[in-house]
DNA sequence: TTGACATATATTCAGTATAGATATATGTAG
DNA sequence: CTACATATATCTATACTGAATATATGTCAA
C-alpha cells in the first residue's frame, strides 16, 4: 500500500474496514468417508442452516493464533494439523455486514474427531460426498447422518469444497494423510486414509511400494492385535530429514 | 462465527477490526531468470525498502476486485493472470497498525512486464533468485539491476517466497506457464519458461513429449521468423476440453 | 488338535512412461 | 553451395505401475 493510501487510514472514519473472521473445516475420516463438523445456526441470517465453527480475528491475534483459539473453543481440542486454506472476501457473503473470512484445514485423527463430538454435543459429524475425480470440480454435499443433504450456511459449501480440493491435491505428495492417522498405524489404514479422500481405491502393492520407498514410515516390530487373520505391522510417520 | 461472538460485533466501537490489504506479486520472466516489480518506500516505515504494490480493500469491494483495481493503478494494466496466494496476518507484521494482507500472484507475459515498467517508471523490475531446489525452501531474494540484494520491506520478502514455492509447485500440473507466454509461442520459448522458474534445465525431447501429449497446445501451421537457424513451429495454449 | 479362513507380505511379469542420447530435417548466412 | 545452429524425429535403457500370484501368520470353529 502506498502512503496516501495509508495516510486516509491514520483517520479511523475516513472509511470502514471490513470485519476479519477465520472458519474450520473440522475434517476427519468416518466410517470410511471424509467427515466434517458443523455447527447449527439457529439466528438469522440462515437460522436452521449448518455452518462451520468460526470466530472473528481479536486486533491482537495473528490469523494462526485464531485458528487455534477457535479449535480450542469450539472443538475442545488443544492441538491439530491446522493449515490456512483460502480467504474468502465476496462483498455479500454474509447478509449482515462485510465479514472476510480465512478458512483454515484442520484435520483430525479419528480418535481426535470422536473426543471433539463427546467435548461438544452440538457438534454435527456430517460425511462428505465429493461428486467428482481428480482435483478439478466442482461442488461438495455434507450429509447428515440419515444420509440426508444438509443446508450449509453463507458460502461454507465452497469453503468445503476447496477444502477437499486441496486436500486431494497434496494427498500424494505431502504428509497431510497422517494427521488423519494415529502415532502408529498399519500400511492399511493409510491406505484407507488415501482411497477414502480419494473416493477411490488404490491398487495395493503399489500403494505399499510407494509408501515405504518415500522414507517415511518407521517400522515399529510391534503389530497389531485382536485382528480375526495374520497382523499386520504397526508404522510411526517419521518427517523425512531431506528435506 | 457464532451469535454471541456477532452481536458484539453490532456495535462498532466494541472491538477494533484490522484493515484489510491486498499485495500483488506482479512477476514475469526476464532475462531468463523470474523477476517481480516493486516500488521503492520513501516514507516511515522501512524507508528506502523495496515493497510489493498494494492497496488496502474497499468496504464494497471484493478481494479479487482489490487485486485487480492495484493492478490497474499501479502497474497500468486491465488484465492480466491473477490468484490469490496466501493471506498473511502475523500482528507486527506492519508497526504502525493491524494490517492482514491477502497476497495476490499476478503472471505477466515479456511484453506486459516491459508495458509496466514503460507506463509506470517508478517500478523496479528485481529478478529473483531461489537459493533452493525443488519446492520446499527457505527465503529467496530479490536482486537490484546491479544484481545487489534488495531490502524488502514488511514481511514482503516472505510473500515473494511464497509466490515462487506456489509457482514451481503448480508448474508441471497447471497452466500457469502459459500466462508468462505471448498468444503465439514455440516449445523453446515454453521450456525456457520453466526453466527459468524451475532455476533447472530440462531434458529436451522429453519435454517436448510431455507437452505436446497433455493436449493443451494447438500447433498453428506459422512459423518463427529472423532466427539464423530453422525457425520453430508456433503454438497457442488451448484450454483442455476434458477439463 | 487341526484345518478353514482372511488378511499381510513378498515376488513376478508385462505394459507404460521417462530420461538421455543420437540421428535427421530445415532454415539463414557467408 | 556449404557450414551451422537449431528444430524435430527416432531409438534405447531404465524406472515405474498395475495386476496377478505365491507364501506367511494369526484367529476361529469343528
Amino acid at each position: 500500500m502506498n502512503e496516501t493510501d495509508f495516510l486516509k487510514d491514520y483517520d479511523p472514519s475516513a472509511f470502514q474496514r471490513p470485519s476479519v473472521a477465520v472458519d474450520l473445516v473440522l475434517l476427519g475420516i468416518r466410517d470410511g468417508r471424509p467427515a466434517v463438523l458443523l455447527l447449527k445456526r439457529d439466528q438469522h441470517p440462515h437460522a436452521g442452516r449448518w455452518a462451520l465453527p468460526g470466530g472473528f480475528v481479536g486486533i491482537d491475534e495473528s490469523l494462526d493464533a485464531a485458528a487455534a483459539r477457535v479449535l480450542r473453543e469450539k472443538a475442545g481440542m488443544a492441538h491439530a494439523h491446522l493449515e490456512q486454506l483460502y480467504t474468502f472476501g465476496a462483498v455479500d457473503r454474509d447478509p449482515r455486514m462485510r465479514i472476510i473470512s480465512v478458512a483454515y484445514l484442520a484435520l483430525l485423527t479419528e480418535q481426535a474427531f470422536e473426543a471433539a463430538l463427546r467435548a461438544m454435543p452440538m457438534l454435527l459429524p456430517a460425511a462428505i460426498e465429493v461428486p467428482w475425480a481428480g482435483e478439478v470440480g466442482g461442488p461438495v454435499d455434507a450429509l447428515s447422518p440419515e444420509n440426508e443433504k444438509l443446508a450449509l450456511a453463507f458460502d461454507h459449501a465452497g469453503i468445503l469444497a476447496t477444502a477437499m480440493r486441496r486436500l486431494r491435491g497434496k494427498l500424494d505428495y505431502s504428509d497431510v494423510a497422517f494427521a488423519l492417522l494415529p502415532e502408529l498405524f498399519t500400511l492399511r489404514q493409510l491406505q484407507d486414509v488415501h482411497e477414502a479422500i480419494l473416493g477411490a481405491g488404490l491398487n495395493k502393492p503399489a500403494f505399499r511400494r510407494r509408501q515405504l520407498d518415500r522414507g517415511w514410515l518407521a517400522p515399529t516390530g510391534a503389530y497389531e492385535s485382536g485382528a480375526a487373520f495374520r497382523p499386520a505391522e504397526l508404522y510411526r510417520f517419521q518427517p523425512s530429514t531431506a528435506d
